[in-house]
RNA sequence: GCCCCCAUGGUCUAGUGGCCUAGGACACCGCCCUCUCACGGCGGCAACAGGGGUUCGAAUCCCCUUGGGGGUGCCA
């Protein structure tokens, strides 16, 4: 039997990063076995519906890499692959469900049952409906009141006793007794089925053999099983995966202020890191290894691995999986990667993109930090003379009025303006002043930067203020001295 | 409230009764390298939530407590 699995989002207008991480161990575990992925949208929420929402899911599953064998855009032989266009396919389940004495007919208007719930809560307990329709409402008088355009839902006949469960690939058996369960709402007064309903009904058309999906199922199952077993209908192997937190309390939200995926893209994080860091959120390889690419990780996922607690996600970590991917990029990558966000901070005419790409590569974590990095080349903000104070480069403002007196001289007599000449006419200093090179070249850096770290030495960054500008920083920084 | 689940450093985790003096990574600290920072190298700080059992032996098994997560929707 070939594994099909599949990821069945919410258009919600953005990629949840838990959603994401879902999405890799899906993709992963229908790929290690030559299996099917499949994208299902699942929109029953009408109230929810965001424009735009599903194209944005495609681009962000593609950005990740995940490739959908079948979908609402490739189709397949089990479409369509949107809810809302199954919507005539539920229905008739439904009511066989009834037939079957799994579900029943329930007239009981919105309003009504919420002001039982609004009691039932306020006297502290929880609302559970009563099977009100099932028992007063004969199936016969049910269906002619459906005849005759009554409106109605279809919700789920759970036993009033005894215990139902099932099992988890992770958790193993979980079982609750059926008297904690609520009849849901199988199919809306709007005639679309809810979750509850939908991916039961989905997954076994579908043909899916591994649902894997988040915790908050987990208490929900045991309904499905019922579904299943009423319909006589295999049981697909269930995955539940523990959540990621933002810390110990709270979920990733995206309404919280929390970042999507395309959130993360938009910081300067690269996909690839950002999946790389995401896989081992709440699940590892059982070796030391930390890097992989999806298709290394589609070798190496195994059930085992994945962690049943929720796993904050720490941006720091992040952050370093970025710098180190970030490193490994060649030149040219880093180049085109960097330019947008330099562009955006100065002028590409003015400024040696090739120099700056070179000095920020290796010191770059995350690209919209870039600017930030190179902000003191445009103006020069005003230095504070305790920067002089080094103690490491015994650098102190006497030592450093006099290597600037002699540095800025020597930079004035020079031919040509190069990486090269600097280099020669700044390291031909500390002998002539009988100082070690950092006397020289850090009060000279500080005046030119006024700031305590820079990408780049003294050196570079006379070469890329230019002649003019780099000694008009030299000799104002000397006269505040 | 009730039900379900989970529990190793600050964070992600290895560990499935003796290989544990509890391993790796991020973060942090120190040293080295070095024209700053960063990179790199070396070293360090730091955990089995608490209490009872079971066992010759428990991070590993059981129970309780505590803490955390989830559910309790005509959301998914």
């Amino acid at each position: 039997m070939t594994v099909r699995t599949r990821i069945a989002p919410s258009p919600t207008g953005y990629l949840h990063v838990g959603v994401l991480r879902t999405a890799i161990y899906t993709y992963a575990l229908a790929k290690k076995d030559g299996g099917t992925f499949i994208l299902r949208i699942e929109d029953t929420d009408q109230k929810r519906e965001v424009p735009g929402a599903v194209e944005v899911i495609f681009s962000s599953l593609k950005k990740a890499g995940l490739a959908w064998d079948e979908g609402p855009d490739v189709g397949g032989p089990v479409g369509p692959y949107v809810q809302s266009q199954r919507k005539a396919m539920y229905l008739p389940y439904a009511e066989k469900l009834v037939e079957l004495g799994g579900a029943y007919y329930c007239f009981c208007s919105e309003a009504e049952l919420e002001r039982r719930r609004a009691a039932a809560e306020a006297a502290g307990g929880t609302f559970k409906y009563d099977k009100h329709c099932l028992h007063r409402v004969p199936l016969d008088e049910a269906r002619a009141r459906v005849a005759a355009g009554e409106p109605y839902v279809i919700r789920q006949n759970v036993p009033a006793e005894g215990r139902c469960g099932f099992t988890d690939e992770l958790f193993g058996r979980i079982e609750v007794d059926c008297s904690q369960l609520d009849d849901n709402v199988l199919i809306k007064a709007d005639g679309l089925p809810t979750y509850n309903f939908a991916n039961v009904v989905d997954d076994h058309l579908m043909g899916i053999t591994h649902v894997m999906r988040g915790s908050e199922y987990l208490s929900s199952a045991p309904k499905y099983d019922l579904m299943y077993n009423a319909f006589g209908w295999e049981i697909p192997k269930y995955l539940h995966v523990s959540p990621v937190m933002k810390d110990h309390t709270r979920k990733i939200s995206k309404r919280m202020g929390d970042a999507s995926f395309e959130d993360l893209l938009a910081m300067g994080f690269l996909k690839d890191a950002v999946v790389n860091y995401i896989m081992l959120v709440g699940w590892n390889p059982g070796t030391n290894q930390e890097f992989f690419t999806l298709a290394e990780f589609v070798q190496a996922f195994h059930i085992g691995g994945l962690s049943k607690s929720p796993a904050i996600f720490d941006m720091e970590k992040l952050t370093w999986f970025n710098a180190e991917y970030i490193r490994r990029l060649t030149p040219q990558e880093y180049r085109a990667y960097a330019q947008p966000w330099l562009e955006r901070a100065m002028d590409k005419e003015r400024w040696d993109f090739d120099v700056l790409c070179r000095l920020l590569h290796g010191r770059t974590e995350r690209f919209d930090r870039v600017p930030a990095m190179v902000d003191f080349l445009l103006n020069r903000p005003a230095i504070d003379p305790a920067l002089y104070d080094n103690k490491k480069m015994k650098s102190d403002t006497a030592v450093a009025k006099a290597a600037l007196q002699a540095v800025i001289p020597a930079l004035q007599a020079l031919g040509v303006w190069t990486e090269e000449s600097l280099h020669d006419a700044l390291m031909a200093v500390p002998p002539q002043l009988a100082l070690k090179n950092g006397q020289v070249l850090w009060p000279v850096r500080i005046a030119l930067s006024a700031r305590e770290s820079t990408p780049g030495g003294a050196i570079e960054i006379a070469y890329l203020l230019g002649r003019g500008e780099a000694l008009a920083r030299l000799t104002s920084a000397l006269n505040e001295l």
